[in-house]
DNA sequence: TTAATAATGTGATATAAATCACATTATTTT
DNA sequence: AAAATAATGTGATTTATATCACATTATTAA
């Protein structure tokens, strides 16, 4: 299927590093390389699905059309599983993936996926662990859009942006301001005024694409009282 | 711990099933029974937690403080796992779980139950499936949540009831407005205005805690419309 | 390099829903 | 059964933010 061996992957997940030779050579015969650019679609929303995917390196945002918009459930970043919910509960993907830069990913067979489950503790152990911290940002993540306004809502993201994405204060925004606007849940237009509120109070600067957050103690308020 | 053989339990989880005699015994010794009455706290968030539970019967409400508010994340109901990704992906809870009704649980040590993980596959793939399906319904929760207006959500929530946790049209609501407006994140007047304006327009009965969907088709278009 | 297209900014207006204030009805407690 | 407390309903008002309409600035294609 592809010509890498996943033996000496040098991006080999967590979970991955727990299987054994054997394993790995299923790996490597279960598995597809591809590359994606910037915005190309890595799995859709309602297509059928028999792949987990594996992101190597790169960002992507996991989203989901909705009524209104389309929703930008999390911004994930290599190393990490794609899809394991949509794969593992239902033929069908309940979201979709695309890239936000270049990302290399890894298609694996479901079923080679799930022998490693059911043979290897480690590695099943490994996904429950990842499944876990996603339900636990999840649940974050949804107090902070039900419960905050639009400025709480915004700051909060740019603290999880700049700490958990790109762990420094000052970033390339990988989102344009509709994507972060869906992020947030609300419109461009009032994403763009409280961002641009928040760069004439010097709490954050924007020039270009990037992003420093300037005043953190601000912003940790902005967030925490909504 | 407790004198009940988890072996002849009648309200053992699909992922106990897969479980051999020897595991069934270990759990009976790691873990211990305990009844709740509704309205009582089964774990708190920001205390420490080093038990999975499980809720054997009743219903019961997952839920985070926020800013301004409690938000209710989901209704769960037995039989179902609890905790697992805040036991497991960290010792603190990130949340609470509260009684809606007379409930009773398995506090399950932690360390047998990642023992059961490494050591039996089928066991760790009911787990991973119970954690999938979580995640495929936060995430359409989220986008009913941030896409829609209140009647949109409401709508969505009241379907959300009858289907997925009562399987009928007509139950008795085990959440106060209050609560209700948690689920939905709006503020209680507001709840109580399109509840009873639902009421008026014949879309739904309302009877002292009792709420019949008189029109689902109404309701579907309403949840769908936004 | 110019034209075409996409992304972003910004004022004016409309509106959904929060908040406040209080009435009414249930449910406990004494 | 009466009193106290909690839950719910409802009008009036305020407010955050969506929406509309268009200007400006980038980016891509010709």
């Amino acid at each position: 299927m592809n010509n890498i061996d996943c033996r000496y992957c040098e991006f080999k997940s967590t979970a991955a590093s727990y299987l054994n030779g054997d394993e790995l050579d299923s790996l490597r015969s279960n598995c597809a390389q591809v590359n994606f650019k910037s915005g190309d679609i890595i799995f859709k929303q309602d297509a059928l699905s028999s792949n987990i995917i594996y992101i190597q390196t790169g960002f992507v945002k996991v989203h989901m059309g909705g009524p209104e918009r389309e929703s930008i459930l999390r911004i994930s970043k290599a190393p990490t599983y794609l899809g394991i919910p949509t794969t593992v509960g239902d033929r069908v993907n309940h979201y979709s993936a695309t890239a936000l830069t270049d990302v290399t990913a890894c298609f694996i067979d479901i079923n080679a996926f799930k022998l490693f489950i059911y043979k290897n503790g480690n590695f099943a152990y490994e996904i429950i662990l990842g499944l876990c911290r996603n339900e636990l940002y999840h649940f974050h993540n949804c107090v902070n859009l039900t419960q905050k306004q639009l400025n709480g809502r915004i700051a909060g993201a740019l603290l999880f942006i700049a700490d958990n994405i790109f762990h420094k204060n000052e970033f390339k925004m990988i989102l344009n301001r509709l994507e972060f606007a869906d992020m947030v849940g609300s419109s461009r237009e009032s994403l763009s005024r409280v961002l641009n509120k928040f760069h004439e109070e010097n709490i954050i600067k924007i020039s270009g694409k990037t992003i420093c957050l300037v005043n953190r103690e601000a912003l940790e308020r902005i967030s925490k009282n909504g």
